[in-house]
DNA sequence: CCCGGGCCTGACGCCACCGTGAAGCTTGTT
DNA sequence: AACAAGCTTCACGGTGGCGTCAGGCCCGGG
């Protein structure tokens, strides 16, 4: 791969928009210590936590030790070929995405992705944005919560997809992170969640505020969906423990 | 993936897969049989039933006998070409989607692909994603137009097949990129949808501007569409999340 | 061949909104 | 009663969204 001097087509400045702040991992693999650099840069300026192999046998290893959420795979590598890399993870966890990266040249034949298994590529040079573009959609794809789009109670109810709440048929309007939180609690209803879960799962690993916050988050949660506030019914607290929501 | 064998495990949000798999079956015509064979596995993965042909001439028959609900076809096929065979498939049945799989020299003009008939095409080296999205695409298409190409709202109409559009019946002029942006936002009315997404689906990956160039065709969009602009009921804005439209 | 207009893109500044955490008060537990 | 944990208010700072503007590219006309 050393036959560019970059990578990277472009120099842009990539999105400063971090929608919803990811919480994944993503493994990258990629010999070149200069692009492997760039490239966890790149991801977690994005908010990625980002985990860094060189070669083929290691990025195995680091695999299935640290279970990401997505994988960037250069097709040259060291040792273990790239290819071999990507066939024997899709073998073990075939939903889990891979963005490969490749000269032009490889990818020539169309054969070698698709019997590889990756879900995507990107031929050098190539710009960050795309390649960005590119892991995100791969991680929506398999984050497309199918679950359950609309629960129902009391006089509330909420669809997911819309991302609307609605009580006695009236809208009730929910900041981002009031809608990420409630959606969690309601897929993990009756079950005790501490702060700390709440704080890993809504807030994610990047930024770690005070457990206080999350209490505001109820608090607002049960101003705007509780009949009376001042004494809970859903969003229940479970002293010392965290908190439960109950239908 | 695999009940117990699975390596992850995460505290994180249970995914039990229970994706709501597509039913449709797929008539894959490819002649190299390791193309033929990834393409079925990334098909069946996907949850389509995918039945195979390697020429033109057993691809017709094929197709007369399983009422495929897409095709999937390779251009280069020996005995009938591929030309002729989706020439042949469009004029039994129209509204049949089929995507082209085709070398970059085969489709040096969109014309012919036009006068085929078929409905989209992937050049090779192709991601094995972009084929599926493509071809989710060209189903959804079909399924949920069976003819409301015009959908109307407030004072407004608007005629995708003609790409019209009109208010108090006067005609309003949209910009090729306007014209997609709202057509995918209309396409997924209700619904949030955040910024990559839109850059996704309607600029594509190849040339990805920043989020702000998405910022100001809505802006367009409301000052076309939106009777008062500076508080829009239809093009939405969803706080740290990105757009919803909604009728 | 040059010119001009339309469209896409992205920069900048303004503003509203929302997340955050401190502080004081209340509730619950022992 | 005393201490710990939770609740609520409030103010601040950061982030995201909007709208205007300017530069660049492409296409069509002169």
């Amino acid at each position: 791969m050393g036959s560019l001097a970059t990578p990277f087509v472009t120099s842009r400045t990539v999105n400063p928009t971090p929608v919803v702040k990811p919480t994944g991992r993503i493994l990258v693999v990629e010999d070149d210590p200069a692009v492997q650099k760039a490239l966890r840069r790149l991801f977690e300026t994005e908010g990625y936590s980002v985990e860094t192999q060189s070669d083929g046998k290691s990025a195995l290893d680091s695999f299935q030790a640290s279970a990401p959420a997505a994988v960037v795979l250069d097709l040259r590598l060291p040792k273990v070929s790239g290819s071999d890399v990507c066939k024997e993870i899709k073998s073990i966890a075939p939903s889990l995405p891979i963005v490969v990266l490749s000269a032009a040249s490889d990818v020539s034949d169309k054969v070698l992705l698709l019997e590889l298994g990756a879900d995507d590529y990107v031929t050098k040079p190539f710009s960050p944005r795309e390649l960005l573009a590119r892991v995100r959609a791969a991680l929506r794809h398999t984050a497309r919560t199918p679950d359950v789009q609309v629960v129902s109670f009391d006089d509330i109810s909420v669809d997911f997809k819309k991302m609307e709440v609605k009580r006695d048929g009236q809208p009730v309007i929910l900041t981002a992170q009031e809608f990420k939180t409630f959606q969690f609690l309601v897929r993990n209803a009756d079950r005790v969640i501490s702060r700390d879960e709440l704080l890993n799962e809504v807030w994610g690993y990047q930024n770690y505020p005070s457990t206080r916050t999350v209490d505001n988050h109820i608090l607002k949660l049960r101003q705007k969906l509780e009949k009376d506030p001042s004494s809970p019914v859903h969003f229940r607290t479970v002293h010392g423990m965290g908190y439960k929501f109950v239908r």
